[in-house]
DNA sequence: GCCGTTACGGTTGAA
DNA sequence: TGTTCAACCGTAACG
């Protein structure tokens, strides 16, 4: 059940317990860590709890992605139709063999490796329902193989699949077969089951994946909700032509279900209006203060999802940022500490340059 | 005072 | 359809 209204931290500033922070803020942290300014300032000028900031910059600076992981659901299974039909041909070979023994052989014959073999326990269970009495069900069952194979399950969290096969390569637990590069990107995580969460990606990028999920059956509404907290917030930030002002088209809820942008697959790079712009972004103009915005409407004006997503939004408007020193930040300013290395951002960087400095002139 | 870590209460989504 | 479980979240507190 999602509550109306947020939670007011130590700092003022708003929070859903149990949400990830939005989208603007996340990527507002980045920023100004980019910018030099010590998490501690961080905190306090966004309000949010050191800890929180801490974590955000150490994912960052692991994973290259400012995005929280996948929540919920389960691991990926492992019993998947190719394990459990080698499972059925070892027990048809050999009826006396043991669970352990196929576990065995599973790893042997490559069918598995260590981390995705399943286990005696599950290899029984598959053996006793899944196989059940080989002398009667073989005939069955090599008929119903060739009738329907079974479409191997979707992977977990399929909706934060990796933007391109390469990228999946890269990131996923199946090591990268021989030959095929491993790039290094912004979204290579070492996660089990990772998420596309580069900077690029939220920044209104959708991949091929996400285009296909668009029309896809399990295309979930939730990621409509996180898309709409990057793209409405990020999309201004890429197409924006006012300095804090808002973009109100873009913000609006209509909006997130527009492409900002779409990379053309045969491209090798990014639309330059993709790429971030990390210190011209308006993205997060203003403090976050409990008493002075309101991030989340009454239940009566929108549904509690859409309470917590128009947080950026609340985020987004306002004043100019300004620095707890008293030097202010100004979306004007294009200079990055080139000392502070960021994985897998050097190149989106590099590409953002160009369109910083355009954006810069423009707002200038 | 800063920062890394962790317990806690909460949300989420697949099984 | 409802429950369970294991992932995640940010905060607050501790060292």
């Amino acid at each position: 059940m999602e509550p109306a209204f947020g939670e007011v931290n130590q700092l003022g500033g708003v929070f859903v317990n149990g949400r990830p922070l939005p989208n603007a803020i996340r990527l507002r942290i980045v920023e100004l860590a980019q910018l030099g300014i010590r998490p501690c300032d961080i905190s306090r000028q966004l309000r949010v709890s050191h800890g929180c900031v801490s974590k955000i910059l150490a994912r960052y600076n692991e994973t290259g992605s400012i995005l929280p992981g996948a929540i919920g659901g389960s691991k990926p299974r492992v019993t998947t139709p190719t394990v459990v039909k080698h499972i059925r041909t070892y027990k048809q070979r050999d009826p006396g063999i043991f669970a352990w023994e196929i576990r065995d052989r599973l790893l042997a014959d490559g069918v598995c490796d260590k981390y995705n073999v399943p286990s005696v326990s599950s290899i029984s269970r598959i053996l006793r329902n899944k196989i059940g009495n080989l002398s009667q069900q073989s005939h069955y069952d090599s008929y119903k193989q060739h009738q329907a194979a079974p479409q191997p399950a979707l992977p977990y969290n399929h909706i934060y699949s990796y933007p391109s096969p390469i990228a999946a390569a890269a990131g996923a637990k199946v090591p990268t077969p021989p030959g095929v590069p491993t790039i290094h990107s912004a979204v290579h995580m070492p996660r089990t089951w990772p998420s596309s969460h580069s900077v690029t990606d939220i920044l209104g990028i959708r991949s091929i994946t996400d285009q296909v999920s668009d029309s896809s059956p399990y295309h979930s509404p939730k990621v409509e909700e996180w898309s709409s907290l990057s793209r409405s917030g990020f999309a201004a930030t890429a197409q924006h032509v006012a300095v804090n002002g808002l973009d109100k088209s873009s913000m609006e809820p209509e909006a997130k279900y527009s492409q900002v942008i779409r990379r053309d697959p045969s491209l090798s790079t990014w639309p330059s209006e993709a790429r971030l712009a990390p210190s011209c972004l308006p993205t997060v103009g203003s403090f976050v203060s409990a008493p002075t915005m309101a991030p989340y409407p009454t239940a009566a004006q929108v549904s509690p999802y859409m309470a917590y997503s128009a947080a950026p939004s609340g985020y987004v408007a306002g004043h100019g940022w300004q620095h707890a020193g008293g030097t202010p930040l100004s979306p004007h300013n294009c200079d990055i500490p080139a000392s502070l290395a960021f994985k897998g951002m050097q190149t989106a960087r590099e590409a953002s340059h160009t369109v910083s400095e355009g954006l810069c002139k423009r707002l200038e």
